[in-house]
DNA sequence: CCTTAGCACTCGGTACTTCAGAGTGCCAAG
DNA sequence: CTTGGCACTCTGAAGTACCGAGTGCTAAGG
């Protein structure tokens, strides 16, 4: 009973400031809330909730502010995820169901998201370690000189260079291409080494160091640079952030720069649960300690295969966020699947 | 004699004005710089400057700041362009050595740039307007989808989806591979919709349909979707201009999420020059009413291909940061044209 | 035991004033 | 044309006073 109004006024708190910036005094809370007391007995409240670590004092004579772990008790016990709204969607499918290819998807999704949040955007490509090679070809573009690509079943496209020892013969080609698209095609990422080891020594003896580069080009394509590509997107959002509190905006557009950085933001997501929110010092990227991080994955065919999100005050709409975030994620997966 | 003290002047305002960021005086202009004469005469020659529009005063009280106008004569008549210094020389050419394919450049330009001038950069990939195809690959994905995967000589590549009408027959696949390569390597862009034309009556009628799906989205690749990649970077250091001196970076930041922007601050550059600034105002964009941008050209084997630069206040170091771009376009130009 | 009215107290923000200093423009002399 | 002198302007810092929002505490009431 009790334990529940204070909650209710933590929940107050936190709907007051994320809609005006400023620090809530008790007065003003009992006249916004019916929350049928007086003031004095809010502030009763205030000074546990405060002593609890769940909001504070900007300074002696002012409002409270929610602390992080205010923020935390709010997103885990006090809110929920809020869908979008009609038009948004409507919005959302027909700005989304227009792109022409993975790129454009990545691209639409990340300025989509950007703008119905208010805040800096994340997408992540689907992931090629969780993707299937679709096709190998194997191009040639001079005597001695290839180009791989490798077609993946999410639509990326990855190309490789590969030098050729010796002077390359047409049929030879054609025929390592065919086979060595009998052997991958289809295959996850993570069996591509092991269907390819011993594999050059099903060619004749001069062949072996040209299948051996071309070998050598598609394992590192599996493997080594599985860099995962993220987009950014609506970075301007951070410029109306300060205007209404404090925050130094340089470290976190500095931290922004950083592709590893990103794929960190959104790699951790706790495993099971679709949306994650980190508050404030909880993200573990020193320059984004005073912001929040919402993060969802996006599946293609029920496997997930990457993940999406924004970057945004820690006094944010966790509710509206989650919720949009959500929604994006669900849909790009969709359109991803149908591909 | 006496115009000659004038420009003097003017260039020291603009100088001090740069490394302090704050108006400048008489009397601490002849403290800097010795040019023989009083504070008072200076004077005089600050008030006909100002007459002619190129230092203004930011209140009565206050010293000197340049104009647009004011720097536009300084960058035309009073500075030179400035060499990089031996170790940014050495620490450019280590960094975009390792570079292993074309995205790779372009990434570590952007970054390199950014960090050598401490400004917003910006790198445009190879245009493909003045490029030739390398090779054209048609790749089949399942019976009746196509991948069409476009090798451009300055290393990118495109990539399309063909729907085709039919099941495809392999072996008419291959035909029309070597006759397509036949028609169109090498070439430049611009004249490859004139090679295939009537192109698909060389074909069976049965075949046709997928020739012609294929043609075009060839054709597709080379005019319609030129899309010139900019990549960004550098936005952080945004934010350390604003504590130095008055200026929206919201505005910046929003104008320079657009590609068309991007592509207009770096396609516009006035055609001799190898190197363009655009001060203020002089920028047709708005939002970077209060910035400047320097841009340079750079070419692969001989031919200008695409453009890099920054943008930056206007009270920027003008004589350095063309040095940087005009040697940074050189050196990738030269990067792109060994490959 | 919880609620609430009353009250004293704190302290940030605003408004106002004052003051010093930087910088200018102008004038008259060199 | 240059320069020293001088009056003038205006910003920015520093100091002061004051209002008001907001709190914590206490004592009374349910």
């Amino acid at each position: 009973m009790l334990e529940d109004r204070r909650l209710a006024v933590l929940r107050a708190i936190v709907e007051d400031f994320v809609s005006t910036h400023e620090p809530v005094g008790s007065k003003a809370l009992v006249e916004r809330h019916n929350l049928g007391v007086s003031p004095a007995t809010i502030r009763n409240d205030m000074a546990a909730l405060e002593d609890e670590g769940y909001i504070t004092q900007p300074h002696t004579s002012a409002g409270r502010v929610p602390t992080d772990r205010g923020y935390r008790l709010f997103v885990d016990r006090l809110s929920t995820v809020k869908p979008l709204s009609p038009p948004e969607r409507k919005a959302m499918e027909r700005f989304l169901a227009d792109a022409v290819d993975l790129d454009d998807v990545m691209t639409r999704t990340v300025r989509l998201l950007a703008q119905l949040t208010r805040q800096v955007a994340l997408v992540q490509y689907p992931s090629l370690s969780r993707s299937k090679v679709r096709h190998v070809e194997l191009i040639q573009l001079s005597e001695t000189r290839l180009m791989m690509v490798l077609i993946v079943d999410s639509g990326r496209v990855e190309q490789r260079m590969i030098d050729c020892p010796a002077p390359i013969d047409a049929s030879v080609l054609a025929d390592l291409r065919a086979r060595l698209n009998a052997m991958v095609a289809d295959q996850p990422f993570s069996s591509v080494p092991e269907s390819l080891t011993a594999f050059d020594e099903k060619f004749a003896n001069d062949d072996r160091p040209m299948v051996r580069a071309v070998i050598g080009a598609v394992l590192e394509a599996v493997t080594e640079r599985l860099d995962e590509r993220v987009v950014l997107g609506g970075t301007s959002h951070l410029a109306s952030y300060q205007t209404s509190f404090p925050m130094a905006i340089q470290p976190v557009l500095e931290a922004l720069e950083e592709q590893v950085v990103l794929l960190r933001l959104l790699g951790e997501s706790t495993s099971e649960e679709t949306i994650t929110v980190r508050i404030g010092h909880e993200n573990p990227i020193s320059g984004l300690e005073s912001t929040s991080v919402v993060t969802a994955r996006y599946a293609r065919a029920e496997q997930p295969v990457a993940s999406i999100g924004v970057v945004g005050p820690t006094h944010m709409d966790y509710s509206g966020t989650m919720g949009t975030v959500q929604a994006v994620a669900q849909y790009i997966g969709r359109i991803l699947s149908d591909q």
